[in-house]
DNA sequence: AAATTCTTGCAACTGAGTTGCATTTAGCCT
DNA sequence: AGGCTAAATGCAACTCAGTTGCAAGAATTT
């Protein structure tokens, strides 16, 4: 872990009265360093030989959430993915792009859905999330190789 | 079953080339009448007394899947929610609205979002999904009154 | 230092969905 | 009608992400 990073995971540790200990720090880390969200599983892998139990993972991670300082981008494969919820409006956060033939998935901050218009029929629309299928760059190219 | 459901199971099932067995009419009957995506166990449920093994469900619907007859509409608490195909475009299916108060999901065919504009940084949009989280119609009139 | 509170780890559990395999059945063919 | 065969079903056992209970350890407070 850079010092730079040490320096944020505990910034954020303190900003949100919890305790800077070793697996809380390993974990806010690999979400920073993320550039996708990823599953309790890839951050245990990241995190590598000192990796904590995957309770504990679980607990921090739910921590975080009620923190506001992480939050569940998405279930894929019945799996839930997470990433820092700093990149997130009240309404939405930024749409996930899911690759159909690698399985790769991206952020895509770059596009920003419009909200549906609430309310509708009595539907108080209070967030939404919008997540895409396609096929990534490298996908893309390989494909039209093929056909 | 009434006797038109039973029709349509039928035409569903000769269009397709799957035998016309118990287990198939009655979990396509339970998705021609739901109004709403429905897991694996609510088909168990709704079948009632006669329901078939759960695995046979689960392969009724990996069958129909692939026959573009239903499809996965969406997971919730790590469960697949199933519905018929016969809303959705190819680039996208009705968004579903799920109340963050009473757990309830309701279909949104009125609302149509716009697709993002492919491509995008050399990702091929294909397909786009859309959720909504808020109250639905009671829960927003409850929670008005509470606060 | 003792008491209190917060964290962690282990083991056992939960529950949706899957797999292997033996048995049954729908639809076809005499 | 009776038999054949591929398709369909059911059972039991399994997988795997995530959860729960509980005891042990570490940090704060007094």
């Amino acid at each position: 872990m850079t010092t730079n990073t040490r320096k944020r995971t505990d910034e954020i540790l303190d900003k949100a009265g919890f305790r800077r200990t070793g697996p809380r720090q390993a974990i806010l880390a690999v979400l920073l360093n993320a550039d996708r969200p990823v599953t309790a599983e890839q951050i245990a892998e990241k995190i590598g030989r000192s990796k904590p139990n995957k309770v504990t993972i679980y607990r921090a991670l739910e921590n975080f959430i009620e923190a506001a300082i992480v939050h569940k981008a998405f279930l894929r494969d019945r799996t839930w993915h997470f990433e820092l919820a700093n990149r997130c409006t009240d309404t939405q956060c930024h749409p996930h792009f899911t690759c159909t033939n690698c399985g790769d998935t991206h952020c895509m901050p770059g596009i920003s859905m419009p909200m549906a218009k609430s309310p509708y029929k009595g539907f108080a629309i209070v967030r939404q999330r919008v997540q895409f299928e396609g096929l990534c760059p490298p996908c893309a190219l390989k494909v039209r190789k093929v056909s």
